[in-house]
DNA sequence: TATACGATTGACAGCGCTGTCATTTTTCAG
DNA sequence: CTGAAAAATGACAGCGCTGTCAATCGTATA
């Protein structure tokens, strides 16, 4: 007389429920699961079949603590832009689904003592595959190493100074602010206002250095007046495109180094009474979605976050398919396209009138 | 004589290490860890201290596995503003390092014929010990009820229509969207243009409701005309402001049902020579990065988002607590507060001057 | 047909913790 | 001071997988 046992949720199925109705042992399911070779064709089809009509699915725990892969990768990040953030974000998540993987997220203070150990235990207890750390994480000189020599596979996103020896995942901006000068130039603007971003902040750099050395192509002098300091934020985007238009011979176009402070830039032409594009154009960078509801619309740079996120998984899946242990760094890092996106806040053929 | 290994890397420390440091077992470390009763005082202390030592902190796999809990939230997703994705994960990512839990993320398509399946087979494989569902997800019919029938606790945010039988945590939006009417209503406006949310958005319906109550508070008539459809983008701002203006007459202030909707309609206003707010007044709703820099800034209405996000947090920790299966539904749901943010779309005083 | 060798498969241990339950120690009434 | 109950602690199994290594199968070669 069998006792039945009162009725509850359906048990999720394991993989030895999948190993007796493929009639084989858990191991061999395994090793279908795992794409391992050294299985006939004809077990393989029967497992997955098997597997396929439990809805079966592995445990993620489980599968951590017995073998070397977690299927799970971490995003670490700081402060950073809401539309980086969720646009990178969105990408890598795009990517691990494709490739079965998980990610779990985590914000730590660059500031702390203690962010290294912070990271790195949490990286450990979670036993990730690997961590993508956004900037200003991956600007941080120790946390990327002590995660390697921990053993955990890292890709920095976008360092200020990329070093040879991690492998990392950036964009082009010195050549993305050249051609955004270089825009200007086409249309024969000869005064080029340029406002300067965070200076902790690397790429804040690298668009200046863009800008100086379109003025140098072009073969025109540098005034220093023309580059004043801003930080990223609307409110010191006006201040400083108050300062140039304060100027005895005002610009003719203005770069802010980012959509904010080029949105702040528009507001303050506006209200001495000029008109964008007409008396000054604009260009903005990072094509936020500030960019296009700023009126009139900015021309910026658009990045491809999401698949530069998309790049940054692959990286690490490749790594781990390597071991963390034999990786050819230099090999792995890889540098993204811009692409110039031209709204209203420019003006085309503004020179040829002249 | 010993063999001395090849150096190597520092093994992290297990229970065992900590056990044999404190000279108890390992049982009573776990207890110790777990906050369990039963331990005396200095044996506790003993066991922190040996813990602290070894800079142990227990391996997430292995007790997700071993125990009913793996310390670990999803958080659920699909297509949602950055700005209220960005500040939900903050404020879950600020609660859950308190709590010391770790979060993932995940995003699915609403649309997808088996969504549920996805979700409930994700949150099965982590054996996350709660979901967050964000909007849209959260107004699907059948994904909580099949997160709780497998066992696994989860909380809605926002959602269009709370079931009593599930928790959420929301926003009063019906209260905020009168409350900004009131802020009209006291400066003496008495034509209130609205433009409507998108329709699939359940918060767009009781924003109408609030705007509707308050007028009928107020004792002012409803004209229908004064009502237009947009659909929570810049774009469909611009246009329903549009029609507003082309009444034979227009309303000397606008309730738009987002910032973005808002932002629009300045801008349409300013191109028709009018000016913000002395010709007409504006608010939009949510309080994004936008309303600050729009211009002029808006008036409109904040979310706590982060708090929230935390709030979400404590209930699933609190489910969790009591045993997924014994929760008391309705205490567990909690409304929150908006606040009114007064900026420079709105001129206080308008009607006194009349 | 017999032998060797690679391809295929399975037995079994164990990853690092926690649940269960037995055992020991402490506490306190009588 | 004794016994019983409560508090504190530990022994041990096992969560659901994968790594290791031994066993078995298939087949090409002599």
């Amino acid at each position: 007389m069998t006792m039945d046992t009162s009725p509850q949720r359906p048990r999720r199925a394991k993989i030895d429920d999948v190993a007796e109705l493929a009639g084989v042992s858990t191991k061999t399911v395994s090793r279908v699961l795992n794409n391992e070779p050294n299985v006939r064709a004809e077990t393989r089809e029967r497992v997955k079949a098997a597997a396929k009509k439990l809805s079966y699915s592995p445990d993620l725990s489980a599968r951590s603590l017995a073998g070397q892969r977690s299927y799970m990768f971490a995003l670490f990040y700081d402060t950073i832009s809401e539309g980086y953030l969720s646009k990178f974000q969105s990408g890598a998540l795009d990517r691990c689904r494709d490739r079965t993987y998980h990610l779990m997220v985590g914000r730590f203070d660059v500031e702390a003592a203690d962010v290294v150990e912070q990271i790195v235990q949490a990286a450990e207890r979670t036993r990730v595959d690997g961590v993508l750390l956004l900037p200003p994480l991956s600007d941080h000189p120790h946390i990327g190493e002590r995660l390697w020599a921990a053993g955990i596979a890292c890709v920095l996103i976008a360092p200020s100074n990329p070093q040879g020896s991690m492998p990392f995942i950036d964009l082009d901006d010195m050549n993305a602010a050249r051609t955004l000068t270089g825009h200007f130039l086409k249309q024969g603007h000869t005064r080029i206002g340029f406002i300067e971003g965070h200076t902790a902040h690397g790429a804040a750099a690298l668009r200046r250095l863009g800008y100086l050395a379109a003025l140098e192509d072009a073969g025109l002098p540098i005034d220093p007046d023309l580059l004043v300091q801003g930080w990223f934020t609307v409110a010191s985007g006006r201040l400083a495109a108050e300062r140039l238009l304060a100027l005895n011979s005002p610009p003719t176009a203005i770069f802010a180094s980012n959509d904010e402070m080029a949105a702040g830039a528009e507001i303050v032409i506006f209200e001495h009474g000029l008109s964008v594009p007409r008396d000054i154009s604009v260009v903005g960078f990072d094509d936020s979605l500030l960019a296009s509801t700023a009126s009139p619309p900015l021309t910026t740079v658009r990045q491809p976050i999401e698949e530069m996120a998309q790049g940054a998984v692959d990286l690490l899946i490749e790594v781990n398919r390597k071991g963390v242990a034999g990786y050819d760094v230099t090999a792995e890092s890889r540098r993204y396209d811009f692409e110039l996106v031209v709204r209203q806040s420019t003006v085309p053929g503004f020179g040829e009138k002249a």
